[in-house]
DNA sequence: CTTGACAATGGACACTTGTTCACCTAAACA
DNA sequence: TGTTTAGGTGAACAAGTGTCCATTGTCAAG
């Protein structure tokens, strides 16, 4: 632990490529379920043979002081992630801003399967305009094409969804097709609702049923 | 203004006041640690001489459909949203959202922890202790104006801005005649830098000096 | 009065889960 | 060559924790 070299520190990415699953698979854990796994749980995730080698991994975490636990408490833990550079003052007219992860890589129907891709980067989002109230299991699209360009959501844009049921008039994430595409929502009184695209020059109408709409556009971010 | 609180969310109706007050503390809980409570962690807070008082709530939050849980399982909750139905199926193109939730009127500083005390508190969550804790020097700033209309920055739309030294072409969060602006920083070689708007009506340019920049905009939310 | 929902007590039990001790292997140093 | 570090096995223990039993009391509705 000593070590010494002047630059050297435990800046927290030299983890090794073992301990980088473990962390990966935790977080990911707590994003589909809700809450964080048990020791056992980990350890069949890996087929260890033993509870220990989660604990050294654990250890080894919160040495590098990536993870927090709670000793002796069941399924707690704690992600540190690193802070942002302390610098000039803040506006007083500043909100809080939530950070959010964007994965490479997510299963096809989030079950089981996550293999260690990695996040790609970090979105910080401003949590009361983007107007969350469903605390886990939105997600982001990112946005192809021109078909939302009258709704000034452009190509590369990412869109937060929400799963929910949609009202008239919301953006919604919609399956058709078998690709997902952003489209509006639109249910006039009794009539059977339609999808729009939001482009002039695509005047089309979709047909729907129980099952296309996936989700409600919350907040378009553009990532600068 | 609104604040992103949890309860107000799921406006149960058929809930008892005690029912109602132990969904708040769980929620509350868990918004503080970033893990569910337990059993006895519940008892304690409401002073039941008996875990049993806690299942019986429990049972009657199931049976309502409010909560979920894994039977045996430690502190592994899952709340039903009212507006969020099961997801139907996630996009194979999605990306991960992690969100933190964030209580809205904490914008002029970062407070120190507020316990709730003995009151299920519904004011102010101490974001520092809570899982996620990350980059919370970042902060968000509305919009004002139409001075960045070429780079597709709308009035009303949120910029997160991370406090970090810009480089040339970063939009930055500018400290202009005592008002935060968003404009683009300009560095070309051994030049001074300087300040520039991105709308073709203003083409002002303003002299920068060490303070004057306090972040660079990393991303663009708009609410929907 | 009876019934049923709601609220709570007290104690006991068994599974879940974190933790630890002893011991092993392989690679990296120095 | 010994020493350290990362990674792992196996078994066992104790605390954390969910669960269930039997009981008591209140209160509004039928």
């Amino acid at each position: 632990m000593d070590t010494c070299s002047p630059k050297q520190l435990n800046t927290m990415k030299d983890l090794t490529l073992r301990q980088q699953e473990i962390l990966t698979f935790i977080e990911h854990y707590e994003w589909r379920n809700g809450y964080w796994p048990s020791i056992r749980e980990i350890q069949e995730k890996f087929n260890f043979k033993s509870t220990n080698a989660v604990m050294g991994h654990l250890r080894a975490l919160e040495r590098k002081e990536v993870i927090e636990r709670i000793p002796g408490q069941a399924r707690t833990f704690r992600i540190n992630r690193p802070d942002a550079p302390e610098m000039n003052e803040i506006p007083e007219d500043a909100t809080e801003v939530v950070d959010i992860p964007v994965m490479g890589d997510i299963a096809a129907g989030y079950p089981d399967r996550v293999e260690p891709a990695g996040e790609i980067g970090r979105l910080q989002v401003d949590i009361a305009s983007a107007g969350y109230s469903s605390r886990r299991r939105s997600f982001a699209l990112q946005v192809r094409g021109d078909s939302m360009v009258d709704a000034e959501i452009y190509e590369g844009d990412m869109v937060v969804i929400e799963p929910r049921d949609p009202h008239d008039g919301d953006i919604v994430a919609a399956l058709i097709d078998g690709e997902t595409t952003l489209k509006r929502y639109m249910k006039k009184g009794n009539e059977p609702p339609y999808l729009k695209a939001e482009n002039k020059f695509y005047p089309e109408l979709y047909p729907i049923n129980e099952l296309t709409v996936q989700g409600v556009a919350k907040a378009v971010v553009r990532s600068l």
